[in-house]
DNA sequence: TCAGACCCTCACAG
DNA sequence: ACTGTGAGGGTCT
């Protein structure tokens, strides 16, 4: 997610329109959650973080090779989230062809102007809430090109459109296939592969979706193919034979490994 | 199947 | 310090 901060042991996010700081203790043993109003109940921020994941269970159906237990031990609690489809959607629409910290600095803008600001405790910085699809769908082009997205404001402005008025219902993928939301994902402007597999996986939790961005691509060219070109095609089928039934959070752990801890990459 | 275009910013040379 | 340069969590045509 690009909208969170960071400072020493803790994050600070909105989730399901609440403001949240979370803490690491105890050695990274414990994550304790503060919020701006008193809770009844948590359900929001377990399912946010998948509590009731047993992360074991996933890891044992990745395969074994030396690489992707590399990966498994460098990466040690890594896990996925279960993000706002709408939130999730337009953030990856945003991605294309931009470094993080860029794609930070749009959502943040984004927030700032077109989001509904949340309460947060005394003392703590203004927060905003990701725009809903209906407050986008209102802006014009202009408008989010104020925001430095570029080229992505008509994509983003025209599913914003779509969403808005009810022509994409996004609650509708979840009783989808992976299939067949992906499908649907595909059709909706400034979305091609590599997003929609981001939403299937970071926002709907299908297990199986693998988005290959160049990274990933960079990756499993060099831990199975020996770091020969692959054609995409190839690359694609070889992925969703190979990962098995969890291939996405095996897509997470080579992504993070490969960007952070795989020395022989990182150092020239 | 494949370049090129698309906006803009930041890291990195020089 | 300062400017020039290139490429960046892709998609569309």
């Amino acid at each position: 997610m690009f909208a969170w901060e960071n400072s020493g042991e803790s994050w600070i996010g909105v989730v399901s329109g609440r403001w949240v700081k979370l803490i690491l203790r105890s050695g990274n043993a414990v994550i304790t959650a503060q919020t701006a109003t008193p809770q009844t109940e948590w359900s929001w921020l377990t399912n946010f973080l998948q509590c009731g994941l047993n992360l074991g269970e996933v890891l044992a159906t990745f395969p074994t090779d030396p690489d992707m237990r590399a990966a498994i031990d460098s990466c040690r609690g890594l896990r996925l989230l279960r993000q706002d489809p709408w939130e999730c959607l337009a953030a990856f629409i945003l991605s294309s062809s931009k470094q993080i910290v860029q794609i930070r600095q749009i959502v943040a803008a984004l927030n700032t102007r077109f989001g509904s600001p949340v309460i947060v405790p005394a003392g703590e910085r203004p927060v905003f809430a990701f725009p809903s699809a209906q407050r986008l769908a209102d802006a014009t082009e202009a408008e989010l090109r104020e925001c430095k997205m570029g080229f992505r404001a008509p994509y983003l402005l025209a599913t914003a459109r779509q969403i808005a008025t009810g022509e994409f219902d996004l609650a509708r993928l979840r009783q989808m296939s992976a299939t067949d939301a992906r499908a649907e994902l595909l059709k909706l402007p400034g979305v091609g592969e590599k997003i929609a597999d981001c939403v299937l996986l970071f926002a709907y939790g299908f297990p199986t979706a693998f988005p290959i961005d160049v990274w990933v691509a960079k990756a499993i060219r060099k831990y199975y193919f020996r770091g020969r070109r692959v054609r995409p095609v190839r690359l694609r089928n070889y992925v969703t034979k190979r990962f098995g039934p969890n291939a996405g959070y095996a897509q997470q752990y080579l992504f993070h490994y490969i960007r952070t801890k795989d020395v022989k990459t990182l150092s020239p």
